[in-house]
This record gives structure tokens, sequence and C-alpha cells, in this order.
DNA sequence: CTATGGCACGGATT
DNA sequence: AATCCGTGCCATAG
């Protein structure tokens, strides 16, 4: 295999594996990232050129305004039974980013979806010094799935060369921070930290701190009786602190925020494409608006490819043809990466129309394979085109483009329907029953599976929040 | 005894 | 080749 081509590299050995390689790397990248990286190779490459930015990038006429007033008037053709896709610069439609000037690993590694660990570190920027950053970044690394921080806090110090009581000082930061709790080395910790940063904002309840600290296994069994007598009060009491408990605070704060299905709670932010209707023909075919970064389209500047055949040293010609070679392997790759993303949106917003109009239950399975087939490209770009990329849906919801390919999708839908339509609280197994008649064949295990991922709670305990109301 | 969650295995997917 | 996902088995809690 060749080693891992860079534009920065001084001589193109092999242009055609340098070629797929490049177009390789680029189709992963999500737009903004696609932004950062051409500005800097135009500010590397002085033979590369952005022209007329007053350009639509897809029917190259000159426009003075987006989306282009041509290709829109293509959408009002309703004659088409594909959906309609147009290039769109992203500033156009949106804010642009700002880039960051400085190389602090966390603003130059947003990635879309923004993940916790961003988030996070978004907010503690001001509080953090350059070196407690690295901390910060760290001890966010070593979070397990359910947010938690299972080393040691003297492990994490000795692993950084830095002294305990700074680890001990973030660490802080980062349990306080927005999804409260997370940093905690267990669910007890993590709860009395949201009860303490809840008191700070004056949601309190007098009893529930002193509960979970002094009785959290009683209170985790439900043994309310026992923990009344210890702390002299009434089992209402009790009961009502509990219930604060259970109303106000989660367990499990990373998972409640950032990997549940329901997309209420979702945050991502500059999606790469945006599917709306036509509003020309509202049950045709949907449009695609793909974001390119930059307005008007990437080329060899004209004028430096003549002068280039000009020069007659020979070493300085050789130089300028490697720009120039550079630069036209540069603009190729950009628009190959652009074109591979329509073929394939093109496709999947075709094949899952009711999915994106009505919603998780009708989301067709459909695998990466299966598409790379249909559009004929190796399933490998397929799985690069929609890696870290999100689409805004003609809801306005923005969903990460892998979603589409969620098969157990539908099926956690219907189990959530299933248990919401619920009279009294239905076993796993019962649930597994009831999803044959909507024709998923599941077992038993895999609705637990589907009901935890979904944030929702066994059977048992969800009889006792019906006994409370 | 029943319901659930952890662990781990194997097959599919990437 | 690595990862993800559904499932079976088993220990545990109620």
């Amino acid at each position: 295999m060749v080693t891992q081509y860079q534009y920065q590299s001084p001589v193109v050995r092999n242009s055609a594996t340098a070629h797929l390689t490049n177009t390789m790397r680029l189709i992963e990248k999500t737009c903004v990232e696609l932004e950062a990286e051409i500005a800097k190779e135009l500010a590397d490459n002085p033979v590369l050129q952005l022209v007329d930015q007053h350009q639509c990038p897809e029917c190259r006429r000159p426009v003075d305004r987006f989306p282009c007033p041509h290709c829109e008037a293509r959408r009002r053709r309703s004659d088409l039974d594909e959906p309609i896709i147009y290039l769109s610069p992203r500033s156009a439609a949106l804010t642009p980013v700002r880039l960051a000037r400085d190389d602090t690993p966390f603003v130059s590694r947003v990635r879309q979806p923004e993940t916790l660990r961003e988030y996070v570190l978004r907010q503690l920027v001001l509080d953090l010094a350059a070196d407690e950053r690295s901390i910060a970044g760290h001890i966010l690394d070593r979070l397990d799935e359910r947010g938690f921080l299972t080393d040691p806090l003297v492990e994490i110090a000795v692993y950084l060369h830095v002294l305990p009581s700074q680890v001990e000082r973030v660490l802080k930061l980062i349990q306080r921070a927005d999804p409260v709790g997370i940093g905690a080395s267990g669910v007890r910790e993590c709860l009395q930290i949201q009860v303490e940063v809840l008191e700070a904002e004056g949601v309190a309840h007098p009893l529930a701190a002193r509960v979970l600290s002094e009785h959290y296994e009683l209170l985790g069994r439900h043994e309310y009786g026992v923990i009344a007598r210890h702390c002299r009060v009434s089992i209402a009491e009790v009961e009502s602190a509990a219930h604060f408990i259970r109303r106000n605070l989660t367990p499990f704060p990373a998972r409640a925020r950032w990997n549940d299905d329901d997309g209420s709670q979702e945050r991502y932010f500059n999606p790469d494409a945006r599917i709306t209707r036509n509003p020309y023909n509202p049950d045709g075919p949907l449009v695609v608006e793909l974001y390119t970064p930059t307005a008007g389209s990437l080329r060899v500047d004209p004028r430096i490819r003549a002068a280039v055949k000009k020069v007659s040293d020979e070493e300085q010609r050789a130089e300028w043809a490697e720009y120039v070679d550079r630069a036209a392997l540069f603009a190729k790759c950009i628009r190959q990466r652009n074109n591979a993303m329509r073929r394939i949106l093109s496709v999947i917003v075709d094949r899952q129309r009711s999915f994106i109009l009505a919603g998780n239950s009708e989301l067709i399975p459909m695998t990466r394979a299966e598409l790379a087939i249909v559009v004929d490209v190796h399933e490998s770009t397929v799985s690069r085109a929609v890696a870290h990329k999100t689409v805004a849906l003609p809801s306005g919801r923005i969903i990460p483009l892998a979603r589409f390919f969620d098969r157990s999708l539908p099926v956690r839908e219907a189990v959530r329907s299933i248990i919401d339509m619920e009279t009294r609280p239905l076993t796993d197994e019962q649930v597994s029953v009831v999803l044959k008649d909507y024709g998923y064949e599941v077992a038993r295990r895999t609705v637990a599976k589907y009901r935890s991922m979904l944030g929702i709670l066994p059977a048992n305990v969800r009889a006792r929040q019906y006994a409370a109301v």
C-alpha cells in the first residue's frame, strides 16, 4: 500500500493512486471541515483559484443570489420523478462558522454532529488554563458510555504528569458542566452532584441530598419505611424526596442527552445537506440542497497555466508545473466528492421519502453495501460519505446521515409506541409478543436492549411509577 | 419462580 | 480486519 499522500508533498509520484486517496479523504469530510481544507489549499497553492463567487456551483451560470434562480426554476417542474439535488454554497444558507485561528485541539477538531466531549469543552474553555485543557480533554476521552469516569484521579495525574489537585479542579468543573454529573465515578456520586447543582440553582428538596448520601442503597431498594425511621421523618416525606429525585435527576446524564433516539434533544449543527419539499410540487420528489463549502468553483488559474508554459528556466517551470498539477488534482477531487455525495444522497432521499417526511417508524432498512451497488461506487465510499455527516429534514430536525442505515430504528419506534400505549406494564417478553403482530421478530433480550436504549425503565419499575401517580 | 441485565459469541456490516 | 448487533446463557434481584 502506498503511504498516505499529502497535498503538501512536493512530488506527485503516482497520480492515479494519489487521486484516489485524495478523493477518499475528501469524501470523509463534512462541509465545515472541507471549508477549512479548501482554505488551506488556497493559501498553500498560488495556482489554485476560486472562480467567481457569484457563480452557481450547479449550473455555472452567474447569479446574484442563492439558491440560484435558474436551478430553483427547475424545481417548479413537476415531471421529474427523481429527487432534485442542487449544490448550494453553505455561506448562502447559514452563518459561516468562524474558523479557529490557532490550533487549539478542540476547536479545530470539531466534527459534526457535535459530541459530548466538544459540547462540554466549549462550556469550559473560559474557565480552563491552557494546560488544563488537555487534562479536560483526557478526562472526557476516558468517560465510559454512561458518562462516568472509572479511572482513579491519581492515575490520571500520574499519566499526564500533573498534580492530582489540578486534575481534581478540572474534574469538578466537568462534573458541573451542562450534562450535570458526567465524570462522576458512578451513579451515586452523579446524583449527588446533580442535587448540589440544583440546589445552587434554587431547586431543592429538603431531604433529597440527605437520602442520597446516607441511604443510597435503601433508596435503590425502595425501602422508604426504613429510611423514614432513620431520618425520623414520615414515609410520605421520604416518598416525596424519592419522587423529587426521580423527577429531577438522571442517573445517566450522558445517555439522556446524547444517545437518545427520540430526536428531541439532539444537538447537531451545520448540516451537510438540507432536504425540503418542493414548494411547487409538494407531493413530488423532494429537493435536496447539498451544501458546498465555497461559492463558485475551484480551478487552475488559466493565466498562470499559460504563463507557466513560457517560463524558460527548466527548473522553474517544473516547479510551477507541479503546482498546476496539484491544483488541478485538488479541484478534480473536490468535484468528484460533490458528485459522489450527490448520487448517494439522491438514492437515499428517493428510497426513504416516507421516513424523511413521516418519521422514525417509516425507515426502510437498507445497508451501505446495497446502496453502493445501486450508485455503483465502492462500499467504503458510501461508508465515508455518510460518516460524520448530518442532514436537515423538512421538519427542521437535523439527523446524522448514518441514521438512514439504522436497521432497528423502526423496531425501536414500535417498542416505544407499545409501551406508550400500555395500560399495565408489559414485560420485555410480552412486548416481544406484541411486536410479532407488527411483523417484527425480536428476541426478548433484544427488546430489553432497545428499551434501555430508549431510556425506558423496566416493567417492574414502571409499575411503581403508575402506583405513585 | 419470573424478569432483567451483564457477558460473550457468531454472524453481518463496514 | 475491525466493529457492530442480535441473541443465548447465566446470575441476581424481587
